[in-house]
RNA sequence: GCGGACAUGGCGGAAUUGGCAGACGCGCCAGACUUAGAAUCUGGUUCUUUGGAGUGGGGGUUCAAGUCCCCCUGUCCGCACCA
């Protein structure tokens, strides 16, 4: 053993060894663990040290767990359908799959660097024909189950990708992918009835160990209410409008109603006389951007002419139309309470309608409204509801309601259907056939995949037609059900639906007979941990929880959870900024495992922060953890020969650093883990220093300690240790908890609550023999009456004292 | 607008959950080694008028508050006319 750390050298002797004989035995009988990286797309651009950050963190779970005696799924894959390789084949003409190709080798170089226990036999590829024939052959059975069908609504348009966006990739009226503002554009296009899933998904929440943050973000976006349905009839028709409402207590105070643009009874309601203007307001509505419609907070609206009949009381209410009412959320009609609700209020406000306090804090009615009334209060001008509080109106008046017969009880949800087909190239074709006879007719299972053709312009059009709309060939082909002849569905899905169940195919991945063999998912299945991004909160982690939901009601899996942990670790930023080749602040982790190795960047990548928050990435922060390692070295270069019995002192210290290692680890504070490593080793580093040996154990016991962190150094000292074997065939080393018992404890001594003095007294000393000896240390300090005295074993002793 | 998180030295951050604030590291300063530098090692490093003060600001509870409660300020994040 030379005395330099030579961490060229040791790291790539180790990976050649591990290489052949991988440290993870597999088909054992050990129980399992299923540790998960969210997969990454392979750009072109490769990685920055802030993607290794998941990456490690996930590498040294799977590799504690595996010195727990558990058997790791530890896999890595490429979630590599999408815009990047498809806008690069525009420009270049390279084919996508070539360059997705290209992208996977870099990339796959670079994960390499990280030294994670992947098991690329398990490698998946999302578009690999051999997969994503079983991203096919689940919209098959969800098609099968009614659960995709086809409609034609206003939908996101992104003008810059030309094609549709689902809601939850449309956020703040932006394009998720490209931040181009929105639009809406009428099409026909497939759905994926999500929320037939919404109450499951909200309620299997509590399930999950997922940070809370998560889950609220979840909830919030399925957004359920509590409210009631309500039908005004339209004066002078047989006609109805049926109005969704949270607030059926304030129904009495609904002053005039408004229907969304959409609305399909304005048609037949508007009265001749506002006819023109009210088709100009429906055009102009249809016209505006999302965002406009969002931002532009001046209520605007045209009145029908018609009147709704206030069920409860039998008030003439006005209809009006507005573009602040949403079609597609309750029954796109809602009645007006201008006093008790803001946007109502503005609105009676610009088009002085009448306003009715129906609520008050004190019973009483206020002279003049200034503003809605949003609080519970007291009932008033409600009839057979006055005086009693709003809050059990809430539920009396839906009672009311459904015993009359005009109304009832009813819950809503925010979440929308998911808007599933993609007007562009570079996705799975989505495996229908269109039959003039029959209808739309799902490809049969046994002719899947439906292989993505090639094709001669890559260009989306504008038109919202796939490029693959222009292939003859391909599109024209003959129903499954008649023979007759056919066309294919050109769209392709969304990037989400290859990432929405590869943590199956991990189990299982060369099946070319199921997604998965039942055996397999038993085995694994589902995630134990769950490592990545938040940006993933509503989007992939939504619609994975989704799929998993379905493939458990047909039965494919016997789980209805995917990811039973989630951990969602920070950004790495330079100079405040996310790590981007545009500012030119990106950070190679090449370079760095080039000049601190491997097991120097893996330790600062955690030594870096708190890992669930964003850290600033600091140019000679790595020399620490470097310095640390070259530190660990030398101390077993000039231990190992010194072997003797161990001193009360190295016990103590060895068994305080397991104790401290394990704790912070189990608790994921990894940044803690690493500056106990410093501050524990030191403390060992004296110890042995003191008795002018170490024990064997100890300097065993920080290899192993060691080893998920820093795993080429700890296998190097392993080795010379005089061990043939792995240090991860060893287990997790336990601590005694005698062990970690000082003798005597160092308390502090504090007057009034400060800090006068500091007495060493024996551990299992009493209240007065403490109390004795803090005021002899305070001697003539001590003055005045005492009150009170504190004792705190083991922290503190406080004497109160008045003067 | 609504909701959530956070605020600690020059910097990243720690604090056993109410018990000695600033662990660990970076940076900086001094010293050792060196012809010199780099590297390495050792020591120091919250401020300070040496009495104290101090965890964004103000108030409160307590023997004791970074930690709990109330008010305010700032930063970041999520949602955004969801009736």
């Amino acid at each position: 053993m030379s005395t330099k750390y030579n961490y060229k050298e040791i790291e790539k002797k180790w990976r050649a060894i591990w290489e052949k004989d991988p440290v993870n035995p597999t088909n054992t009988d050990k129980p399992k663990y299923y540790c998960l990286d969210m997969f990454p797309y392979p750009s072109g651009n490769g990685l920055h040290v802030g993607h290794w950050r998941g990456y490690v963190l996930s590498d040294v779970v799977s590799r504690y767990k595996l010195l727990q005696g558990y058997e790791i799924l530890h896999p890595m894959g490429w979630d590599a359908f999408g815009l990047p390789a498809e806008n690069y084949a525009i420009k270049t003409g390279t084919h996508p799959s070539v360059s997705t190709e290209n992208s996977i080798r870099n990339i796959k170089r670079q994960v390499n660097e990280i030294a994670a226990i992947y098991d690329w036999d398990r490698e998946v590829n999302t578009t690999d024909p051999a997969y994503y024939k079983w991203t096919q052959w689940i919209f098959v059975q969800m098609f099968k189950n009614g659960l995709a069908y086809e409609k034609e609504m206003p939908l996101n348009w992104c003008p810059n990708c030309k094609c549709v966006l689902a809601n939850e990739e449309a956020t703040n009226g932006v394009c998720d992918r490209c931040g181009s503002q929105v639009t809406k554009k009428n099409l026909r296009q497939w759905m994926l009835k999500i929320t037939h899933y919404a109450e499951r998904l909200l309620n299997d929440l509590q399930k999950l160990d997922w940070p809370e943050k998560v889950k609220k973000m979840q909830s919030d976006w399925i957004g359920k209410s509590y409210g009631a349905e309500i039908d005004f009839p339209v004066d002078g028709t047989d006609k109805a409008i049926k109005v969704y409402t949270t607030r059926p207590d304030t129904l009495y105070g609904a002053t005039f109603m408004v229907l969304a643009p959409e609305h399909e009874l304005i048609k037949d309601i508007t009265t001749p006389e506002y006819k023109e203007q009210m088709d100009k307001y429906i055009y102009e509505a249809s016209t505006k951007s999302n965002v406009s419609r969002m931002t532009d907070k001046e209520k605007t609206g045209v009145f029908t002419g018609a009147y709704g009949i206030n069920p409860l009381n039998g008030a003439k209410t006005p209809i009006w139309v507005s573009d602040y009412v949403l079609a597609d959320y309750g029954t796109g009609a809602i009645m007006c309470v201008p006093a008790h609700d803001d946007r109502d209020f503005e609105f009676a406000k610009k088009f002085d309608l009448p306003i009715i306090q129906v609520i008050s804090k004190d019973g009483k009615e206020s002279e003049e409204l200034t503003e809605a009334y949003t609080e519970p209060g007291i009932m008033i001008n409600s009839g057979e509801f006055n005086g009693m509080k709003s809050e059990d109106a809430k539920a009396k008046v839906p009672d009311y309601m459904e015993e009359k017969g005009f109304g009832k009880k009813t819950v809503n949800y925010k979440l929308r259907d998911w808007v599933f087909s993609r007007q562009r190239y570079w996705g799975e074709p989505i495996p229908l056939i269109h039959c003039e006879k029959c209808g739309i007719v799902p490809v049969p299972e046994e002719e899947l995949p439906v292989i993505l053709p090639n094709v001669e312009s890559y260009k989306p059009t504008d038109t919202g037609e796939s490029p693959l709309a222009a292939i003859d060939e391909w599109v024209n082909t003959t129903c499954p059900c008649c023979g007759g002849p056919a066309k294919r569905e050109t769209n392709t899905m969304p990037q989400w639906a290859g990432s929405s169940w590869y943590f199956l195919r991990y189990c299982d991945n060369h099946n070319d007979k199921e997604l998965a063999s039942k055996e397999a998912l038993k085995k694994w299945a589902p995630v134990d941990m769950y490592v990545g991004g938040i940006e993933h909160a509503v989007l992939h982690l939504l619609y994975a929880r989704f799929y998993t939901k379905f493939l458990y009601d047909i039965g494919v899996v016997d789980f209805d959870e995917p990811f039973t942990r989630l951990f969602n670790q920070g950004m790495i930023t330079k100079d405040g900024a996310k790590m981007s080749k545009n500012k030119g602040n990106v950070v190679s982790p090449d370079e760095m495992v080039e000049n601190y190795g491997c097991d120097s960047l893996r330790m600062y990548e955690l030594f870096i922060g708190p890992p669930e928050l964003d850290s600033e990435w600091d140019d000679n922060g790595i020399d620490g953890v470097y310095r640390y390692l070259n530190k660990v070295w030398k101390f077993v270069d000039e231990y190992k020969d010194k072997i003797i019995e161990p001193t009360k002192e190295i016990e103590q210290a060895k068994h305080k650093m397991i104790y401290e290692i394990t704790t912070r680890l189990e608790a994921l504070t990894l940044n803690t883990v690493i500056s106990g490593f410093m501050e524990f080793t030191n403390k060992l580093v004296a110890a042995a220093k003191n008795a002018g040996g170490i024990d064997k154990d100890s300097l065993e016991t920080l290899a192993i300690l060691l080893c998920p962190f820093a795993p080429h150094i700890a296998e190097e000292i392993w080795q010379v240790l005089g061990h043939d074997e792995s240090v991860f065939k060893q287990t997790w080393p336990k601590y005694d908890k005698e062990k970690l018992k000082e003798d005597t404890i160092n308390v502090a001594v504090q007057i009034n609550g400060k800090v006068k003095a500091n007495i060493d007294v024996s551990a299992d000393a009493d209240k007065d023999t403490v109390l004795a000896a803090a005021k002899e240390a305070l001697g003539s300090k001590l003055s005045g009456t005492i009150v009170k005295e504190i004792y705190v074993p083991g922290r503190i002793c406080n004497i109160v004292v008045r003067p």
